[in-house]
DNA sequence: CAAAACCAACCAACTGGTCGGTATGGTAGC
DNA sequence: GCTACCATACCGACCAGTTGGTTGGTTTTG
């Protein structure tokens, strides 16, 4: 039976990240965050690298879960993809915080999302009509969700609100 | 007359982050690059925060520079911007790479890009009929930037070119 | 000459990672 | 029940390499 589970370390992880930024997520901040020395944290995670790697993959789980419960609908995968976006950005949870730690460490990390990615857009684009205006669509909630990660945008902005409706609304029409 | 000048610094740290990755844009790292000592590079940049502010506000201005060269021509604002960002992928200087170290490092120096940032949706916006398609093209553009920057999409991908030629044509149509 | 540009040696703090050891709880044999 | 054994979780000291930054001196240039 295990007092700190791998989960609660990566939950950590997010914290330091979110208080310190990404360059000051080092092991001794992540072990201190989550009441644990740096080798019990070794002990969960080898490497730092595999820290790293287990955060992706969380936030790439989130994001999947996510993605199911905007996709119940009749709605397209394109729309559903797109509040799955914007659900994203309203609890800002681990994905944008790993992502911005994992492409400073080793861009070579965001290998799977990458894949994800790409697997999206073809989707999107096989269900569509007219796929370029699709992955349009695609691409601008990405371009929202990202300056928001990276904080070029305000969180409380209204002109988010409006452009989702506005995004969701070309989406119905592209059906 | 300085046989190193502070642009060629940045050159050379911008060189480093695309060699080496963000997390290793270290001042060794910087010195090494553009054949200096450390001590020659503290001594025109006499903190590595120095140095990254510089590195932003150069990127700031490179892509000004590209926004007026995009700009002459009768159209919108919007359609000037869609375009820069674009160019500003072709040839991927400094922005790109600056934005994602100086993320890591401290997220307060993005400040200015905020700045920046909000201004250009004002003008936009302001010039617009359609405020909110015109935000949302602005945002595609900039999802399809930010996805390279991350790399997350692939640069040499076709439909690319195809997103650009028709966010380019939904411009037009919105003057 | 005086200032600016530059260097080499150095430093303290920090970094990821190792290592030997301890605490705990389960399990098998008696 | 008790003992011997073992695996897992965890600790804390330690290490070598790296980091940003300092200092005191040397070269270059106007």
């Amino acid at each position: 039976m295990s007092r700190v589970d791998k989960d609660t370390i990566i939950r950590a992880a997010e914290e330091v990240i979110r208080e310190k930024g990404a360059r000051k997520l080092t092991l001794d901040a992540v072990a201190a965050q989550c009441g644990l020395s740096k080798g019990g944290l070794l002990h969960h995670f080898r490497t730092k690298q595999a820290l790293l790697k287990a955060m992706l993959e969380s936030a790439i789980e989130q994001e999947e879960a996510i993605r199911l419960e905007c996709g119940e609908g009749p709605g397209s995968e394109l729309a559903a993809r797109v509040q799955c976006m914007f659900a994203l950005m309203e609890n800002d949870e681990g994905l944008p915080r790993s992502l911005i730690a994992a492409v400073a460490e080793d861009p070579s990390l965001l290998e799977p999302i990458k894949a994800k990615e790409a697997r999206v857009r073809r989707e999107v684009c096989d269900q569509s009509g007219d796929p370029e205006l699709a992955l349009l669509l695609l691409s601008a909630a990405r371009g929202i969700f990202l300056g928001r990660v990276l904080g070029v945008m305000e969180p409380g902005d209204p002109a988010i609100d409006r452009l989702r409706e506005r995004l969701l609304a070309m989406c119905k029409e592209l059906d």
